[in-house]
DNA sequence: TCTTGAGCCTCTAGTGGCTAGAGGTTGTAG
DNA sequence: CTACAACCTCTAGCCACTAGAGGCTCAAGA
C-alpha cells in the first residue's frame, strides 16, 4: 500500500506542500521515492501526519509535536512531559476563553444599546486593556 | 506624564521593538518627540495599546484590531452604520469560544486519561492519533 | 560641568509555519 | 503512445514579529 504524495494529502487533509515542508524541517521522514524520483507513502506517514495535523489544530508547536513524537517513539519512557506540555495547553486555552467571554459580553452590550438607541458610550477598549497590568511572563 | 518607550512597554507588556513596528504599519500613532528624538507615551498610549496586546492574545489579527479600534473610537458611527462589523467580531467571538471549549474538553480528556505513568498507557498521544481517520473538509 | 552607561534611534535580516508560482518531469488512463 | 494530471525543485512571499549592528541621547553621579 504506497502512496504518492497527494493521497497522503488527501487522506490526513494536509496540504502537499505542506508535507514537502514537514520533511525539510525533519517532522516527517524523508520516504523513498520512485525511479522516477517520486515520493511513496506507506499506511504509518498516514498515522503519524494525522497525528501532526491534529496536535497543530489543537495550538502545538513544532517543536512540541516533535517532542510528542519522540516520547510516542519510546513507550518505556515515562509521559510526565507529555502530561505537562498538554497542561500548559489547557491553561492557555483557559486564559483565552474567559478574555473571549468579556469582550464578547462588551460586544454584545454595545450592540443592544445600539439598538435601543442610546448613546454609545463604548467600552471596547476597557474590555480588554483591563488585564493589562497583570503583566509578567509572557512566554513564546 | 510622559513615559519613554521603555517604560510603555514594561507597564503593556509589549516589547519595545514590537511597539516600535505597530507605528511602522500604523497601528499605534507615531507619539511626539523628545529633541533628541526620543518618543514620548501618554496613558491613552498605555490603554490603546494593552488593548491591543490583549487582542492579539485572542488571536485577532491586525486588521481586526484596527477595526475594532476605529469602532472604539467612533461610537457614534458604529451604531448607526458598522453595527454590523461589531455583530461579526461578536460570531467571529462565539465560534472561536465553541472551538476553544472544543479543544479544552479535549484536552481535558486527554489529560485525565493519561496515567501518569508510562508512555505506553498515556492516552495522550493516541488521543491525537485518534481523529486521523476523520479527513474531509478544513477549512482557513 | 562633564562623564558614563542604560536606554534610545534606524536599518536590515531572520524567524515560524506555511503558501504561491515558475518551469520542468513522471506516471497512468485511454 | 500520447495527453495531461500530478509530481518534482527552487525561489520568493506572507504575517507578525524578533534580533543585531552601529550609532545617538539623557539623566544621575563625581
Amino acid at each position: 500500500m504506497t502512496l504518492p504524495i497527494g493521497e497522503l494529502a488527501r487522506k490526513t487533509g494536509v496540504k502537499v506542500p505542506t508535507i514537502r515542508f514537514y520533511e525539510q524541517i525533519g517532522l516527517v521522514t524523508a520516504p523513498p521515492r520512485t525511479e522516477g524520483n517520486q515520493r511513496r507513502y506507506g499506511q504509518e506517514d498516514v498515522e503519524r501526519l494525522s497525528f501532526i495535523r491534529h496536535a497543530r489544530e489543537l495550538g502545538f508547536e513544532v517543536d512540541d509535536i516533535r517532542e510528542l513524537l519522540a516520547m510516542s517513539a519510546e513507550p518505556q519512557a515515562s509521559c510526565h512531559s507529555a502530561d505537562s506540555i498538554a497542561r500548559n495547553h489547557l491553561k492557555e486555552i483557559e486564559r483565552r476563553i474567559a478574555s473571549l467571554t468579556a469582550l464578547k459580553g462588551e460586544l454584545t452590550r454595545m450592540i443592544e444599546e445600539c439598538g435601543h438607541g442610546r448613546i454609545c458610550d463604548c467600552r471596547i477598549i476597557e474590555a480588554l486593556a483591563d488585564h493589562s497590568q497583570c503583566s509578567g511572563e509572557h512566554k513564546h
